[in-house]
DNA sequence: GTCTATAGACGGATAGAC
DNA sequence: GTCTATCCGTCTATAGAC
């Protein structure tokens, strides 16, 4: 790991035994800033070629270290993956926090769409993991799916369930519309190769991607038949 | 490879030379039949494993053949790869040719989601295969994409948006409807293991599932702005 | 904390008997 | 057409010098 400059900040270290909270401090960032490059790699590989299919070699060299580094900071390959998943799941859960119940549906839909259209800009590869990892069989997040996805989709299947009831929304299976928003998002990120060779284009630019969220948005709201209150 | 079964239509041969002709014909039965085999039980570990990750010896295994056999009939890993593919694009092309361009914008967009939902139904192993091969890129069927999908997809571009000149659908980019309806239909094959977990049910019986594509059909066709002609 | 070297299992592909 | 045995490369993971 190239450590000249992660570790620029301990040159002006004296003898002095108060030094040592200092140097516990510095190895800590040590190990979470090449912990954080290994991860992002890690992310960047599996994402290219699934979990059995990517190596800790292919890992190792894309971060600039030897492999056998990649095992220092995670024990097994698994592991690593396990993190990365964890990783992803977190922005995840960020973006779901924006689905609100307010009284609102159409601003509520539109900006949970919103959000997760920008994860999908902002971090394809993750993406990318999570949709291998389910199609795969989602082995490895049983427990995330189940502890953590299905409690918010419950919570959301009730929310949307008081919409119609109260004649916002037209009437339909919240779980349909909720499927529908995952997979129409997250399509422009895990399916970004089809996308581009169809499009003949090489990538979106940042206002080209704005106005497509913004027709994801309209498709999204016209599909859930919504009403002025 | 289980040939008791296989080859019990040549138990009454003779030796007279007429018998040549129908001797290749069996042969040429043989080689289909086991290389159909093959490619069923391929289809599955790619699925399950994407290219990286599927190895020989477990198509082999699930097909009851030793390694060998799978070579002699495809000479590489990636030849039968990309074999899967080729049979995979075939049943999307037939789902494909279901889109028309009548008059009516919602009958031909509700049939083809019915299409593409029943094919989801039917062999969600092979979408699978190319989810995994898009998200990893679409290295292996980069020819597919730009010279059979892209011009369909032109096509149906332009059928929509004479139906929205017309008056018949709510103004919109047509890729961005195409890309909702690959999307939401293909999201119900690639990811049934998160689909089973968030429901707690183990699959969906003929039922549901018909039950399911209309809500998916009232989602999409409520998406387009669908008006009287 | 970093690195080289290597163990031990498994990968794709092939040779050659039957 | 089928099968066993095997080549050779790469895989994950670890040992041990620095």
């Amino acid at each position: 790991m190239k450590t000249d400059d992660r570790q620029a900040d301990m040159t002006e270290h004296s003898d002095a035994p108060s030094d040592e909270p200092m140097l516990r401090r510095r190895k800590a960032h040590i190990r979470l800033s090449n912990e954080a490059h290994l991860l992002a790699c890690a992310e960047a590989v599996f994402a290219e070629r699934g979990f059995e299919g990517a190596s800790t070699a292919m890992i190792a060299e894309r971060a600039g270290v030897p492999k056998a580094n990649v095992h220092y900071y995670f024990p097994t390959k698994l592991a690593l993956y396990r993190r990365v998943l964890d990783d992803v799941f977190e922005e995840w859960h960020c973006a779901a926090d924006t689905f609100d119940s307010s009284d609102n549906p159409v601003e509520a839909i539109g900006g949970y769409v919103r959000a997760k259209m920008a994860l999908s800009q902002r971090r394809p590869l993750g993406s990318k993991v999570w949709a291998s990892e389910i199609i795969q069989g989602a082995t490895h997040m049983q427990d995330i799916l189940s502890e953590r996805v299905k409690p918010w989709m419950e919570s959301r299947v009730v929310v949307i369930n008081d919409w119609i009831a109260r004649g916002l929304l037209a009437p339909m299976d919240p779980r349909a519309l909720l499927y529908m928003i995952w997979a129409v998002t997250q399509h422009y990120a895990d399916f970004d190769a089809q996308i581009k060779t169809l499009s003949g284009k090489r990538a979106l630019s940042k206002k080209a991607f704005e106005a497509l969220t913004e027709e994801v948005v309209a498709l999204v709201i016209r599909a859930c038949g919504a009403k002025a209150p």
